[in-house]
DNA sequence: TAGATTGTTAATCGATTAACAATC
DNA sequence: TAGATTGTTAATCGATTAACAATC
């Protein structure tokens, strides 16, 4: 039994995985070879401290009076990630956001392959947006059971997303990344992670009328 | 003073708000006139202790043996967050994302009106995405100036980000919104909020290879 | 009035930071 | 070896939950 399976590991922790991740890959396209927490912390904000709490949840990574191995430490995260395994990916909404999330997803983050999309609209349907095919709402369930997919993207409006999370979960997807600004219910063996961009543009909004007050 | 001048309120707190918000809109679609903390906290998934609690921190709005009446508590809200104003914003790129974000916020956020897309491809230049006008992005700091914009969204890669930043905070914008996958640095007057795809589709790894190990 | 539910103080819980012994 | 820096325990801080008096 390691480590990260003996205590639960928070949320917190988790999410601040994906920027050691990002920056821990910048020092690496800079040729640097080992970086100590304090070194770190200064670059990305947080203590010293913090990192090494972090870390230790998942295993001693570094070496004492050396510091981190910046590749080492980059596979590790990678690893504990999951971001060493390959996921394959629909998406449903063939809108603009379906189709910038279907690009941003194929192109930029290999290890995510994006294998269809899905859409109600008979306008759309049978088109290729950026060689993936847009195929009929209503395949949706035995395609991802025939193909094993791993994942779906939700990027429908808001009256369809539990609709299509129902039927995603029904056909066996493990994790569910969902744009839509509604929050959708889901099996607990199904992960998922929701990206509500009007709660972001709303708390901006907030901080911009804050900021103003202050002088 | 008022009590949100007094004490600081936590980023925690702010974060709920725009979530209390879409249930509130929900209630009153349905036309229910009043909601208690305890129903609402089932609702939404908070404890009536919190709801209170987070409430509170910007006034009584309730009425003891009562509870809440679900359009006025709309409407404070709404005032907390400022999206009782209009916000010109402008789009710094030109790209899927760019132009998904240009539709999205355009159609539909009331009050937050897109002015403008900047882009360095000349190709893109002079078109209209939904009648709003790709413009140059040497344009960028005058366009911002002249017409008072409050808000840059920054859809570029992510080397040109900083550039971006630093461009609408000289200009004079009072918030940056940021879906570009590195973390820049505004001045302290400028409000940031970030959106981290590339983050978010890395946790969600995470949780899918976690459920998996479960049983 | 009696019942219900708020607003608010106190208690608990969890996450972050500090400290330091272990060790490379 | 001496200096540096980790891994880990202890202390602190902040956020959430519980409790209850105030009051509609």
């Amino acid at each position: 039994m390691n480590k990260s399976t003996k205590t639960k590991i928070s949320n917190a922790v988790i999410k601040r995985l994906p920027r050691y991740r990002r920056y821990l890959k910048e020092l690496q396209r800079k040729g640097v070879d080992k970086i100590s927490s304090g070194e770190l912390g200064v670059l990305i904000g947080y203590t010293a401290s913090q990192i090494r709490q972090d870390l230790n949840n998942f295993g001693g990574f570094g070496q004492q009076g050396y510091g981190y191995n910046v590749n080492s430490l980059y596979n590790e995260i990678s690893a504990i990630l999951g971001l060493d395994k390959a996921y394959k990916i629909v998406i449903i909404g063939a809108g603009n956001l379906g189709q910038a999330i279907a690009n941003y997803t194929s192109y930029f983050k290999a290890g995510f392959v994006v294998c269809g999309i899905f859409e109600v609209n008979p306008r759309l349907i049978g088109l290729k947006i950026n060689d993936i095919e847009v195929m009929d709402y209503e395949k949706l369930v035995s395609y991802v059971e025939e193909n094993q997919i791993d994942m779906g993207i939700i990027c429908t409006y808001k009256d369809s997303a539990q609709d299509v999370a129902d039927k995603l979960s029904f056909a066996g997807v493990k994790g569910i990344w969902n744009f839509a600004p509604v929050d959708i219910e889901v099996p607990e063996r199904v992960a998922l992670e929701n990206v509500h961009l009007s709660d972001s543009l709303h708390s901006l909004a907030y901080y911009i009328n804050k900021n103003q007050k202050k002088e």
